[in-house]
RNA sequence: GCGGACGUGGCGAAACUGGUAGACGCAAGGGACUUAAAAUCCCUCGGGCUUGCCCGUGCGGGUUCGAUCCCCGCCGUCCGCACCA
């Protein structure tokens, strides 16, 4: 039905967008065009978009909505910007989950695995994401885990893993390895067992012969944010110094170690030492103890002290004297004590340091127990060397040396030299007393988890070859899939035959390893995959892994700032060591973005259990916001906005917003209001403002429709038609620019602002009639529809039909911007006089500054505001402001 | 403890990084249409008063013609690391 106003014909208003049959109908059509396939030989410049690979735990939750939502605008936009665009996704398929769920349901792994993936990739279809979904990978697939054990081969060949014991954080219930993270309070997440220490020959690699090159590196990541390239670098922590071997003093040594090698960033404080300390698992501190009980004793006593924070917080600084005494470098009369303290680390530096206790805290908090007394050698700047003095507060600042013979009155950077300098030419048994060292915080990786739904690690170890990797002709080393999860520990070690085999090298009985990697490992190098996934005989194409990495824009959760980035980062730089790739500087991700959480209200119950959202009825007043459970009416606690959590119950089902108001409507609100860095909070009130957006789009378009069909391509010349034109191209400029900086929330304000201003041009104020507006309406239309397009896909095909365009929305290339139409023949500056605003004026563009002057002194509300006075000073800024000073 | 980030209306936030503070949205209030509701449209919306001005970007100083932006000192919130010598 329509109805006749100023000479249109004019859709009902009552029509409404109905984005449950739009959305499905135009995916279709897009898969039918097989739109969004990749071709790796396409000629066009190459843009990689990529958004963290979820783990299939069943269902999408809003994080992913926002996250996917951000790299498909990314996606459509460089696509309609010429770009051959590759934008896949994929499956982080293996790990705890899955077997958790085996033990609690009695469900194979791969079964509720693959289940998994079915669901969420069918809401992540309904999403309207524009990937290429002929690219899907999941890493629990053989087809994908082959070559992972084949590059483990290679590392192995190329010297990049090691084997070796290292302490490890082990559940005795559930018989294996945790992670750091997955102990809580000394005790397994999930079996709640006091966790042991435990000496494990595991696999690694070698991370640590990168520290410095990934260290670097993080400087040429000038498309990072700051914060993440920090945390990086504390992580990997390079730090600077020296390695002192002193001399011990004979007669104390029970067993004849002849000297101690300490590990020191000070060295310039060496004349403050008072004492040397040991790690209790230092090899001198375990010799001595094997002639000294109480020693022994104590060592252990420092043993049961556990790894988690808490207890390293409260644990009091505690030591045990050797007396042993060693020699100091600078002074062979001066002896130091040799003692075992419990804050020394075995695995950082060489296990033992000097203890300059007036410049380091932890050394001061020791000495102030056990009357060490401290000596303080950097003078503050202002203080008088002969009264300054330490006593609670250790002093770690600049200043000048002083108590330090040779070095006196030398600053820290200059003493710490001069006592390398020194100590390096000075030689002991034919090797300097002192060496340069940087060291590194970092650890090399373990990757090592006696876990089943894992890669397997593809050895053999042989009693006669000892460890052999398996043959390439015969990886993929398969996961058996007839195992039981019934009783603890890990079913690949107690599966009745699969570790059974032959060496490969002798033919003799042999075992498989049977521990398999890390899922960090999966997820190191699956970006590499993307760009040729089904490559049979190997991990990469060099050719195409090359023309595709770096990824130019990646973007997920900040809680992978460390970990999975550095983990990468590493593995780029391995790969190209083995062959695989050739990536320049073997950085993976030339441009990061990390972003928000997804957050909500909190709800309780009068007995204090958490209440569901969607169980919530918020009522108000007017002034006061009160919530009552939906069916019982009984009052409801409104608590804080948290990060949506199954255990409080504030989250919101994607599948329900999709079902309610359509795909485009919750992308659009997770990508407006907030900055897509910060968290969002997701309201009732934000999602029924999105879908009303949708919907006066829809009515605005149609409108558009209709004003535009007697376009003829005549230039618009008349005031409303220059309006409609401007505020197309101003908002065309300022989205693109925001799309480029990912500025989400900002390119939403900017198709508010438009809409308003076509709005504004369609409400009939005058005659609807003028040359060209018909024109400027039409292209309007197009160019608002293209810029709406990467945000809400479905609604800007459907508009775009009718609007009359040819093709598809998403098919269509980025409108060309007529820079022209920003700039106005004239500006409103804001006038200040002494800086407080006053009036505005109206001046032509280009107007010199005689003219301005001149302009603004005849302004009454200038001249008032001078109160009779000359102007001392004019300040001009150009298109900006005027300031008169007086 | 160390390192970092951030504090702007009732709320989420803008402000082209020194140039009109509060764009845009949400909420709220008033009005129009309607038998009524929903939807839609129009108006108001930082605070104060003498309606023209004053105050206002966590607090206190400073630099500047001019400061949300730069500097110094506090207060608060959040995040990362945590005995790394």
């Amino acid at each position: 039905m329509t109805v006749l106003l100023d000479g249109y014909a004019r859709t009902m208003r009552s029509e409404r967008y109905n984005a449950k049959e739009a959305e499905p109908k135009w995916r279709q059509v897009w898969n039918e065009h097989d739109l969004f396939a990749t071709k790796n030989d396409d000629p066009r410049p190459k843009y990689y978009v990529l958004e963290m690979f979820p783990y299939p735990s069943g269902r999408i939750h809003m994080g992913h909505v926002r996250n996917y939502a951000m790299g498909d605008v990314v996606a459509r936009y460089k696509r309609a910007r010429g770009f051959n665009v590759l934008h896949p996704m994929g499956w982080d398929a293996f790990g705890m989950p899955a077997e958790n769920a085996a033990m609690q349901n009695k469900v194979h792994p791969k079964e509720w695995t693959y289940a998994n993936i079915a669901s969420m990739r069918s809401q992540l279809q309904s999403m309207g994401l524009s990937l290429d979904w002929s690219r899907e990978i999941a890493t629990c697939d053989p087809a994908y885990y082959k070559h992972q054990q084949s590059m483990f081969v290679d590392f192995l060949k190329a010297g990049i893993v090691d084997r070796k014991t290292a302490k490890v954080n082990w559940d005795p219930v559930d018989q294996t390895v945790l992670a750091n993270e997955q102990v809580i309070d000394g005790r397994g997440w999930r079996s709640g067992a006091l966790v042991e220490q435990r000496e494990l020959t595991q696999w690694f690699f070698k991370i640590t012969d990168f520290a410095q090159d990934l260290s670097d590196k993080l400087d040429t990541l000038d498309r990072w944010p700051e914060k993440v390239r920090l945390m990086q670098r504390n992580w990997i922590g390079r730090s600077e110094g020296l390695l002192v071997r002193f001399a011990l003093a004979p007669e104390t040594t029970p067993n004849g170690d002849s000297e101690l090698e300490i590990y020191t960033t000070r060295p310039d404080t060496l004349f403050g030492a008072r004492f040397l300390a040991l790690a209790p698992d230092h090899p001198l501190a375990r010799s001595v103890a094997e002639t000294n009980p109480e020693l022994a004793a104590f060592i252990e006593e420092c043993k049961r002290v556990g790894t988690a924070q808490e207890a390293i917080d409260k644990a009091e600084k505690l030591g045990f004297d050797t007396g042993i005494r060693a020699v100091h470098p600078f002074d062979p009369s001066w002896t130091l004590p040799v003692y075992v303290a419990n804050f020394i680390l075995m695995d950082y530096g060489t296990g033992a340091i000097f203890g300059c206790p007036a410049h380091d805290q932890r050394d001061l908090d020791f000495v102030n127990k056990y009357g060490l007394g401290n000596t303080p050698v950097v003078c503050p700047p202002g203080q008088d060397p002969a009264t300054f003095t330490v006593t609670d507060t250790a002093y770690d600042g600049e200043g000048r040396m002083i108590n330090s013979r040779f070095l006196d009155g030398m600053t820290i950077e200059a003493a710490k030299d001069e006592v390398a300098r020194r100590l390096e030419s000075e030689t002991r048994h034919n090797r300097p007393v002192a060496e340069r060292k940087v060291n590194f915080r970092l650890r090399d990786w373990g990757i090592s988890r006696q876990r089943y739904w894992g890669c397997p690690i593809p050895i053999i170890h042989c009693d006669e070859c000892g460890v052999v990797p398996v043959p390439k002709e015969q990886l993929p080393v398969v996961l058996p899939e007839d195992v039981s999860f019934d009783v603890p520990g890990n079913p690949l070690d107690r599966h009745p035959t699969w570790k059974h085999v032959s060496c490969p090298q002798c033919g003799g009985k042999a075992r498989r390893e049977t521990d398999t990697m890390d899922t960090f490992v999966d997820s190191s190098w699956y970006f590499a995959r993307f760009t040729d996934p089904h490559l049979a005989d190997a991990p990469t194409d060099p050719g195409v892994v090359d023309h595709w990495l770096p990824v130019d824009q990646y973007i997920g959760g900040i809680e992978h700032a460390i970990l999975h980035l550095l983990y990468s980062r590493f593995f780029t730089r391995a790969m190209n060591q083995t062959g695989h790739s050739n990536v320049r500087d073997g950085e993976p991700f030339a441009g990061l973005f990390t972003q928000g959480m997804v957050v909500h209200e909190t709800y309780k119950a009068s007995d204090g259990t958490w209440v569901q959202p969607s169980e919530v009825r918020i009522e108000s007043d007017g002034s006061q916001r009160r919530a009552v459970h939906v069916t019982t009416g009984a009052p409801v606690t409104i608590g804080s906005v948290e990060k949506m959590s199954k255990s409080k119950k504030n989250t919101v089902d994607p599948d329900d917003i999709i079902a309610s108001y359509g795909a485009d409507t919750a992308r659009w609100f997770m990508l407006s209001d907030s900055p897509p860095e910060r968290d969002v909070i997701w309201t009732e009130e934000g999602v029924q403002g999105a879908a009303r957006f949708v919907q006066r789009v829809w009515r605005l378009v149609s409108e558009i429709a209709e004003r535009s069909g007697a376009a003829d391509g005549a230039a618009p010349t008349g005031p409303r038609g220059t309006a409609v034109r401007k505020a197309a191209h101003k908002a065309l400029a300022a989205v693109g620019e925001d799309v480029e900086r990912l500025r989400f929330n900002r390119c939403v304000a900017h198709l508010y602002e438009l809409a308003n201003a076509l709005q504004e041009q369609i409400n009939p104020t005058g005659p609807a009639s003028e040359p060209g507006l018909a024109e400027a309406f039409r292209e309007a239309g197009r160019i608002f529809v293209q810029l709406l397009a990467p945000m809400m896909p479905h609604l800007a095909e459907e508009a775009w039909q009718v609007l009359g365009q040819d093709g598809l929305v998403a098919q269509a290339s980025w409108p060309k911007l007529d820079p022209s139409l920003l700039v106005e023949d004239t500006v409103t500056l804001p006038v200040q006089v002494n800086g407080k605003k006053r009036a505005d004026v109206t001046v032509a563009r280009d107007a010199d500054q005689a003219t301005i002057e001149a302009t603004v002194l005849s302004l009454d509300a200038v001249q008032k505001a001078m109160e009779g006075k000359p102007a001392r000073k004019f300040i001009v800024v150009p298109q900006r402001i005027v300031n008169v000073v007086v």
